[in-house]
DNA sequence: TTGTACGCGTTATCAA
DNA sequence: TTGATAACGCGTACAA
């Protein structure tokens, strides 16, 4: 089933059949509709691996993933494939839950089957590949993570401003105590709500309890709540890094600790998953902004690579509060 | 950066690089050295377009799923994408979330990549479009799909047997009501579940008011909880079709109603996604075998395709009960 | 073991 | 508008 034998039973050339597949391809209406019926009774379909070979552009997007299992993560995911699928890209996904060092593997991966570009959600590839990639002509997008490679597109959120917002309306509610739970990871998007949430507490003249344990899911957030709410001074607004640690550290918090949300204890999240509007938790929280950190990546990959030739190219999208029942209303 | 280059760069033929980069091909461990450096210099990677055209075998495994950020989907989809990377293959990822017949269009983008396989985790294709996947030597998984097509594998579990299970423990609990909250997919695998319950039931004496409402997501649990709790008769033992159901159900139950679970009603799932082992839910459900689905349905596209040749292939993987404390111990 | 020559299915170029 | 031909990067049969 190639253009050869779709040709040789239309009775055109194997040009004709090419034309009639590229769009914008001058051919006539008769000889189009030849090639598609000849076509159509061959199940003949483009192959999308020689045409790669040949426009030296193979359409694939890849999608560089750690723990696709959470909600967040695959939320973004959902709406990154949805995104590309729209501009004309086919999404290949490679996992790094393993080993370290698979990013790297990861983005070999993607140079191997030529890759327009390639988005990284978790994990940082070392220079040495990245700028591989670019030399190889592939486009690199880093979602949420600070780096600084020239010809890449970084896509971040207000974090800083995200742990400053959540600082005034605990005051707000009337919380004396404040507490930050975050993850051992230390990635800078973690780090920036932490820092944020601790500056803008300092300047309302309240401190920050900071515990960090584990990696970013609900028996972290337990864990954390164990830690926290076991001490001398009992925080009574808690700043949870993520959602699923907030989820956690609220279920501890009720449910071993006998505490009643959000009247003894306020808690704030990050992400805004699906879980965090279900009515067991009711969680205050920031929204990423998924559809907009979607539709920018694409917007970047499918515009000409001329604009922008060497600057890393960087933006910063806002996270939204949305408010649920977690805190008291001031 | 082609075998070209390299081979220029070695002072080797360019048959050399070649049988440098193909496992099993015999090269003197000089040529082979001074390949690897020229390659390491020039940052060659073999293109897998190229080879894929010449081998007639791409290494792509097409996945074809809708509701991606669903918690049962996400995880099987992390269990699939490890495996098949372990089994030396990449994942292509068709979402089909939107519009119909999107699942045929789907397999055309396979198609188009030549894809060695495709895996469909939701959605059912016209036989028409499975037909020409066989016929352009494709490679067909079907997971919890009801289709008999030949020269496809088909996995599923065993619904029925445990809706049957579930139903003898809820009379062990002492369960005098019982019910069965499902969507309106009425997908094989949820009718499976809902008429297994409903026959052990009836063997066992009891009569099972069933509701169908929705998708198979929280709100729809949420609905349906409405609905069934406000009935005259109101059951004391639900079976929700799925866990994300059972959430929506039991949040409704215990926040609007004000029921205890499982004093006064007991409730149960399936998936054994995340969330229902959170002590907010403490969910009863079965565990879908994601390792196992994952590891049969590679252990099958790894295999020669010369030992099933027309037939249909099926599997049948049991659901682990998972016991926990929605459900009052008999 | 090594190199030469050809074919995989496609698109781009050019002359008709 | 159409068809012949070259080229994309690779694997491999064949001859050396």
């Amino acid at each position: 089933m190639s253009a050869q034998e779709v040709a040789e039973r239309a009775g055109v050339s194997r040009s004709a059949v090419s034309r009639t597949f590229t769009p914008g391809a001058s051919v006539s209406a008769d000889t189009r509709r030849r090639v598609l019926e000849a076509a159509e009774a061959l199940g003949y379909h483009v192959n999308h691996l020689a045409r790669g070979l040949m426009r030296n552009e193979s359409g694939i997007v890849c999608l560089i993933v750690s723990d696709v299992a959470t909600p967040y993560r695959s939320a973004l995911l959902r709406e990154l494939t949805i995104q590309l699928q729209n501009a004309g890209k086919v999404a290949m996904f490679v996992n790094t839950d393993r080993s370290d060092g698979s990013v790297d593997r990861a983005l070999q991966q993607a140079i191997r089957y030529r890759a327009d570009a390639s988005i990284i959600l978790s994990g940082l590839p070392d220079k040495s590949i990245t700028q591989l990639c670019l030399r190889s002509g592939q486009r690199l997008v880093l979602i949420n993570r600070d780096d600084d490679q020239p010809g890449t597109l970084k896509i971040n959120l207000d974090d800083y401003e995200s742990g400053g917002r959540i600082a005034t309306a605990f005051v707000r509610a009337g919380c004396r105590t404040l507490a930050f739970a975050n993850s051992e990871a230390r990635t800078p998007s973690l780090m920036g709500r932490e820092r944020g949430f601790i500056a803008a507490a300092e300047t309302l003249g309240l401190e920050v309890v900071v515990e960090r344990y584990g990696s970013t899911g609900y028996e972290a957030g337990r864990v954390l709540a164990q830690r926290m709410l076991t001490r001398a001074e009992r925080p009574d607004g808690v700043f949870c890094a993520t959602d699923l640690l907030a989820c956690g550290f609220m279920d501890a918090a009720r449910h071993q600790f006998g505490l009643s949300i959000p009247d003894q204890l306020c808690v704030a999240g990050f992400d805004d998953i699906e879980q965090a509007s279900w009515s067991s938790f009711d969680l205050t929280t920031f929204a990423q902004p998924v559809t907009a950190i979607a539709s920018q990546a694409v917007k970047w990959l499918a515009g000409g690579r001329e604009d922008e030739p060497e600057e890393a190219h960087s933006i910063t999208l806002k996270a939204e509060l949305i408010w649920r029942g977690s805190i008291r209303k001031g």
